[in-house]
DNA sequence: TGCATATTATTTGTCGACAACAATTATGCA
DNA sequence: TGCATAATTGTTGTCGACAAATAATATGCA
């Protein structure tokens, strides 16, 4: 009983390892478990994760790739700052995306994507209910995501689901003590949402996505005015 | 003189072999000297650059997350196909980054902007003089990718120089036996966007960018109903 | 011969170790 | 003491080798 010792525990699939810790680590980060600034240490999480550096790097490869985490060569690698100083940019960015996603998907949507898309609405109208501020983040962004799928446009999923993944993390900033909540009138506009959806009427999607979004950004824009803990490093 | 021969040439920056390969093999698929469905080996890649496969798997990691190869798990990596089918989805987003990266252009734009921009259309007008349709291609994405960053917006400038990467690589499928030219009316389009984004009028860049994109796109679908080589993997 | 199984080969995924680079601390000299 | 230089430490980048997984080939049995 030498390496086949039952009780060694590799017992870890070829290549998942990678995934795990990317999936892990990039929870982490956008829930601010991990804020902005923090440094990664990679063998540190060699040692947490029980694996060697090649696969902790691979994941942090994909990270740096999709600008979750930021890498000064030959040194440290950290998480990646929110720029609010260019917040404005990334508003223009999230507007634009609820139209257009909601648009082609009144368009090109099939049946059954409506039941997904009424699914997700069904757990953010609960995370309303319960006043849950951090379920409300991830079904709200889980029931806009379900939409873009349905138009079926993979460069503009793509973009989206950044944005709604930097919108997670800016927004945990501010609701990480619950203090506050999403208002009622949000789960009545997505319900307008998706009938005119399902009416396949474009114009109309993009209509109400356009209002829609520039409520939310109002609403984080108030937050920001408001102030918050801002004791982050930029 | 064991390691410390002068002729040994490992003389090659730490951390720039990665950038290298990523750059060239970057370079090499948008081109197409390695077309859709070429395979991707580690070990060959590893002997041509004289390095080992780590860094060349970390430059393949890089370009899978920009979606330039596909990884099968334990399996072969090669050049990402060409998806003929949806290729409305691109059209779609190119339109649209045309517009919206204008738009903000004439919003944002500085003076030392214009410089740049000119200088690029003067590298397409050359070209179009010159009747070299490759030259054509890159020097159009150059111009647009310059206007984007006139707008100073980082989500919108990520997608379209995606984009205008797809469009390269698509557009070297037609063209690269230089039996066609784009129109001297490109030129023209040009000179119009860049006076409307000059004299700051977003409504009348969003106005040109459209026509000019649809122009382009109607130009690419023409040249995909006459037939090409299309003896490409899918 | 035809097919199922076993063997080999090829390629990817992971590992442990070493070297290079940068920051920090220690040392020496004025 | 003050500052330039040198050792030290900690972290990243690269390497060569091994192990696992799949595909290709060979073997054996009916």
């Amino acid at each position: 009983m030498t390496d086949t010792d039952p009780n060694s525990t590799p017992e870890r699939k070829r290549g998942s390892g990678v995934k795990m810790v990317y999936d892990l680590l990039r929870d982490e980060i956008l829930d601010l478990v991990l804020p902005p600034g923090s440094p990664i240490d990679e063998v540190q999480l060699a040692e947490r994760f029980k694996m060697s550096r090649t696969p902790i790097r691979e994941a942090l490869v994909r990270l740096a790739g999709e600008g979750l985490i930021d890498t000064l060569p030959n040194r440290s690698t950290m998480v990646a700052s929110i720029d609010f100083l260019n917040m404005h940019t990334f508003f223009d960015a999230l507007v634009l995306m609820y139209r257009v996603t909601t648009r082609l998907a009144a368009q090109y949507h099939r049946a059954e994507d409506l039941q997904v898309i009424r699914a997700h609405q069904a757990d953010f109208a609960a995370a309303v209910a319960a006043q849950d501020a951090l379920a409300m983040i991830a079904t709200n962004a889980a029931f806009h995501s379900a939409i873009a799928e349905a138009g079926r446009n993979a460069y503009f999923t793509g973009l989206f689901n950044r944005l709604l993944d930097e919108g997670r993390r800016i927004l945990r900033l501010y609701y990480q003590s619950y203090e506050d909540r999403l208002p009622q009138r949000f789960v009545d506009e997505h319900e307008d949402i998706i009938a005119v959806i399902a009416a396949r009427d474009s114009e109309a999607a993009d209509r109400l996505a356009t209002i829609h979004a520039e409520q939310i950004v109002q609403q984080i824009q108030k937050l920001f005015a408001r102030g918050g803990k801002l004791d982050i490093a930029l």
